[in-house]
DNA sequence: TCAAAAGTGTTGGACCTACACCCATGT
DNA sequence: ACATGGGTGTAGGTCCAACACTTTTGA
């Protein structure tokens, strides 16, 4: 580390915020639909101008990365005081059309409702939009003492007639002994590599999901425990038994004395968090 | 995203590579006692000259962060292919004395036996370090619908005569739901913010072991199973009972042909990675 | 009355824990 | 012969999936 003059790239945060919704309800008796969405503004500068992207910020001279993103959702989007968590930085030389741009991928979570969002600096439009992934195509070739393996993923997003789609290739590679992971993006309709680090959240928030206790950052504070099946069951895209999913979060919540009223069927308990679950963090 | 001119940090990586390695053996039938240990430098230069420390270097204009990891481990220590994982960036303004830097940690993990390091560019030293790691102190304040909890952990870092001991803090904050997690370094005979980065880092290897395949990168190509478990038991820092040990990783490995001789009792089969098993990633 | 959801109980099987035991080797 | 690790079997308990069933409400 010798006083030379090091190269210096630019520094920005992205932040994947994700929610679950309900959608319209069109029985009174009826929960209403569950939607998994993030969170996209319409860009107002170049470049990418008018494209549709992950809010984003550069990084302040005296400022940490999480203020940085705490920032970046104010300012853009109104949305204070939520769960965040760090996910991955993506240094790839050529990811910014006009020159290197390293970025910090960020993941926030908010409870499902109460939330406002507003449009504001450099942002035309702000939405959320309902998320949807499917493997497309899956190849797998032996080699000796290792593989090759390719994954093909398309991400639609839709927010009334918007659509956007993306494709994505992630190539998982065994080389004696060692796995390497890359990603590439193969068509996109959002900015920059963005499809890229919204598909790396969205396996991460899945994955955790099953041994953290990470889906409760996207409850209201007090919440019914069929809510809490269905947010599970939006982010592990498969249907849970009722009574077996109780047990398993059984010591996780605590019940209140309070109950959900003027659904058309018994109403049901409301229940809390238990702070003094030991949850795994990573 | 306009024209302006925005503030442009340095940028480097920082890698923690970690082993798990035979140290004496006492007797012709007794299998070789297992060591943790870390890869250190001894720095060359200013800042923090003399002091040990995690190999890392400036990440180069062209260059993606793993080539910047790759060469660091090459130009330094003689390192070459090696499972790599990205960890974080650490992004706190002042974690640099000299100036702004940010820089993101990558985790590596080299099988125990048949690698030889050598001192590089920029290193005085370069040496393997026993890793012990005690909680030395917990405490937990329950608040209204949250909690503030601290643990206080020691590590030493061991190699012959030298003895590194650094102090850190991990606050756990559960905040209207959301949880802050935040980590301080006490005291630290290592450089920069470092003490920190090994810390994450320990506790991210010691998690995965647990549910991903990460621990046969510590292992060469061949081994026996009681190797295998000695590597769990050392990172899971439990021993572990034979007969349950071998049936929870029955599926993760294939025998081979093969016997380990020589040993002052009966041979045991040499296994393989199955690279056939569906690990989790994250 | 009844559709919808709230909420609980049961049963068989899979898996995990703890322990016991026998086998093969080099000196 | 024997210390040492290699390797396997089993009994008991826990956990989990699948299913069935009862309760309570608002219109």
């Amino acid at each position: 580390m010798k006083k030379e003059v090091f190269f210096r790239p630019s520094v920005t945060i992205d932040s994947i915020v994700f929610t679950v919704r309900d959608v319209n309800v069109d029985n009174y008796r009826k929960l209403p639909e569950k939607k998994f969405q993030v969170l996209l503004v319409k860009r107002a500068g170049e470049p990418y101008k008018d494209k549709w992207s992950l809010p984003g910020t550069f990084v302040g001279e005296k400022e940490s990365f999480e203020e940085a993103v705490n920032r970046c959702l104010e300012e853009k989007a109104n949305i204070k005081d939520i769960y965040l968590e760090q996910l991955y930085s993506w240094g790839n030389p050529l990811r910014d059309p006009r020159e290197r741009v390293i970025s910090t991928s960020y993941m926030g979570l908010v409870d499902s409702n109460n939330i406002q969002i507003k449009a504001g600096k450099n942002v035309e439009e702000i939405e959320w939009f309902n998320i949807k992934l499917k493997t497309i195509q899956e190849k797998r070739t032996d080699r000796k003492d290792g593989y090759y393996k390719t994954e093909q993923i398309e991400i639609i997003l839709e927010n009334k007639e918007i659509v956007l789609k993306s494709k994505v290739e992630v190539v998982k590679e065994l080389v004696n002994g060692n796995l390497i992971i890359y990603t590439q993006i193969l068509q996109s309709d959002l900015a920059f590599d963005h499809a890229k680090m919204l598909v790396y959240a969205i396996e991460r928030l899945k994955n955790k999901v099953e041994y953290t206790t990470i889906a409760f950052h996207l409850m209201p504070e007090k919440f019914t425990l069929t809510k809490l099946q269905q947010v599970y069951e939006i982010l592990l895209d498969k249907p849970l038994l009722k009574a077996n999913f109780r047990r398993k979060i059984a010591d996780m919540v605590i019940e209140t004395e309070e109950y959900e009223e003027n659904a058309g069927h018994r109403p049901s308990k409301l229940y809390q968090f238990n702070t003094h679950f030991q949850p795994h963090v990573f």
